[in-house]
RNA sequence: CGGGGCGUAGCGUAGUGGCUAGCGCGCCUGCUUUGGGAGCAGGAGAUCGGGAGUUCGAAUCUCCCCGCCCCGACCA
């Protein structure tokens, strides 16, 4: 393959478009790989849809070594199968929808359980067809509210989505793992960087669940790993290790104190610390001494409200992303003055356990960070304005009505495997894959008949990669100052080679040098333009990032070509005659 | 949806009521140049996001709408 710039339907920008931040947006625009259409909506041009097809084509080829088959499905859907999960309307202004002549509603595909659950349950009737799995790589669309980054998160974009069907949770358990393992080496052919993460199963419900993130700054999703162990989790998914109960023998009862204009946190500790019957004999109150009671109300699914109120050490937010997991499919909002109007029990900024919990006068439920075990003491809203209770502690005088983990996350927190630090850190989702179970199959009727004649519901997986996602990832993890730096798997050429000078000697060379190339297999970027200074060539080359960079030029005269790696910047002269072979050994490596 | 920024040629931008909307890159023609985004000369390319209004006169002021970027909310 030989690809001419002279005749290329490339354009190189020498400035950064005006709307791109992140790396790979702005090398991807700058190098003519993409160009926008509508927000979150880009077209490939020749050597952005090379590289997609070389991403495209090795995750389908680790799909088709794993043993699963090929579909495909329309990208437009009809809105009655979406309507019998109820993700017509669960799946809310994220879904595109469209009409036809005649008003019947259709949608633009945001993802095809639906589609795969019903294609099987027309074909399959029995457990002699089990297991299977089928995969496409299609077009998905969602009307993001915000799209950003390029083609990082779009509202068009291209995944490969498999689904798995089992009888039973052992065989479900062997498909999830055989994704697990064919995402593994997919990643790895991709030239990334990966982690593995416990992740929360989401909208999609279900159980087991693992997210590929690709660490960089620009990622959207935060995870923290082990500092010395392998865990690894979404933040949305980490569980926070509850400490041992304290005994809380010798902590003097619960007491009332005036502490006038102390609503928040901050000027609580500094009232505390400064008022001597109050202050600590051992050393100075902190913000972790107090119990920060805040409440939400939240909206189940099917529109009713109420509220909750969550209690987490006073030097902790709530890391509102984490509580979205944890009520899922429930969303939750701040309380707002309306919602404390009307309820005059509980007092803004002095909210203490004595309001709350099921039993209580309320009866708004109440749910403590699992750092509140038994004995432990705290500082906490008395439910009048200006007054806290001290010595407050848990399970002596208070109780909650569970436990949830949905404070913020930090670097240095205890791993819940083994007790060491937390690193935080960000990451790209560029795959999921998870045990849906029997979701999917119990609302669209998909059963089989087992060994004994009954009809059994079969049990499914959903496995995710974002193949033009993962394009953009690639880009942000492989780059420098100068351009991007493509892995060879996935570049859109082997070499890009340089005719630089006037001789029509320097230019002869070079074409048979490409040709000979492309006849050994060499996937060959030629710059034969003529009439292009050298500093341009060189630029572009280095925007480009084609793994090796060959230039035919001053140095012919004496019988060399310049050899330069793209990533390293090392450079080495070969003698003409050797250069194919000296090139196609650096391919083959 | 909230906060902030912005919309002038393919790209990057200047221009706060007054001549024909300026510059750089890119593009076209000619000559020169050829190892780090060349030089000279000549040229093409703009409904100044759209609409309405104020005014003798609007890219510039007012109102409405549309769109883009960033942060947040939301989101496999």
């Amino acid at each position: 393959m030989i690809l001419r710039m002279s005749t290329l339907f490339l354009r190189t920008l020498r400035d950064d478009p005006a709307d791109a931040e992140v790396p790979s947006h702005r090398l991807l625009v700058r190098g003519g790989y993409v160009r926008r259409v509508a927000p979150g909506v880009f077209t490939w041009l020749p050597l952005g849809f090379l590289v997609y097809r070389n991403v495209e084509a090795i995750v389908r080829d680790e799909m088709d070594r794993a043993g699963f088959q090929e579909v495909h499905f329309p990208a437009l859907l009809p809105r009655e199968p979406y309507e019998q999960t109820n993700r017509w309307t669960e799946y809310g202004d994220t879904l595109f929808r469209l009409q036809d002549r005649k008003g019947s509603d259709y949608l633009l595909g945001p993802t095809h359980e639906e589609m795969f659950t019903l294609l099987v349950k027309g074909e399959y009737s029995s457990y002699k067809d089990l297991p299977l799995v089928i995969y496409q790589i299609q077009s998905k669309y969602r009307d993001e509210a915000r799209p950003r980054a390029g083609i990082l998160r779009g509202r068009e974009f291209v995944m490969k989505d498999s689904y798995s069907f089992d009888i039973d949770d052992e065989g479900l358990a062997r498909s999830y793992q055989r994704h697990r393992d064919a995402y593994i080496s997919t990643f790895q052919r991709l030239g990334m960087d990966f982690v593995i993460v416990s992740a929360m199963s989401g909208a999609m419900g279900g159980s087991a669940s693992e997210e590929f993130l690709a660490p960089t700054e620009v990622g959207e999703d935060s995870f923290v790993r082990c500092s010395s162990c392998d865990y690894a989790a979404n933040v949305e998914a980490v569980l926070t290790p509850a400490p041992s109960p304290v005994d809380p023998t010798g902590v003097p009862a619960a007491h009332v104190e005036q502490t006038p204009e102390t609503p928040t946190i901050e000027t609580l500790v500094d009232l505390s610390n400064a008022r001597t019957d109050l202050a600590r004999a051992d050393r100075p109150w902190n913000a972790g001494d107090t119990l920060k009671n805040v409440v939400f109300m939240v909206t189940a699914p099917d529109g009713v409200r109420a509220p909750l109120a969550i209690g987490v050490p006073g030097d902790r937010e709530i890391d509102m992303k984490r509580l979205e997991a944890a009520l899922q499919p429930g969303v939750a909002a701040v309380f707002d003055e309306n919602d404390f109007a009307a309820r005059s029990s509980l007092v803004k900024g002095y909210i203490g356990p004595g309001a709350l919990g099921e039993t209580s006068s309320s009866g708004i439920r109440y749910l403590l960070d699992p750092r509140v075990v038994d004995g432990t003491r705290w500082i906490t809203g008395a439910n009048e304005p200006g007054r806290h209770v001290f010595d407050l502690v848990a399970g002596r005088d208070f109780t909650g009505d569970g436990v949830i983990d949905v404070a913020e996350v930090r670097e240095g927190d205890a791993c819940p495997e083994c007790g060491s630090d937390l690193l935080l850190a960000r990451g790209i989702e560029i795959g999921h894959i998870f045990q849906l179970g029997r979701k999917y199959a119990e609302a669209l009727d998909l059963k089989v008949l087992d060994e004994s004649g009954r009809l059994v519901t079969v049990t499914m997986g959903s496995y995710g990669i974002g193949v033009s996602r993962a394009v953009a990832a690639i880009a942000e993890q492989s780059h420098d100052e100068k351009g991007l730096i493509w892995p060879r798997e996935v570049a859109p050429a082997d070499i890009h080679l340089i005719a630089t000078g006037k001789s029509d000697e320097v230019f002869g060379v070079a074409e048979r040098l490409a040709d000979a190339l492309s006849a050994h297999g060499v996937r060959v970027l030629f710059d034969d333009r003529r009439g292009v200074s050298p500093g341009v060539k060189f630029n572009d080359s280095e925007l480009l990032g084609v793994p090796t960079i060959v230039v035919v030029g001053k140095r012919l005269e004496e019988g060399f070509v310049e050899v330069k790696d793209r990533r390293s910047g090392e450079r080495q002269d070969i003698p003409v005659d050797d250069v194919v072979e000296v090139i196609r050994t650096i391919v083959a490596a």
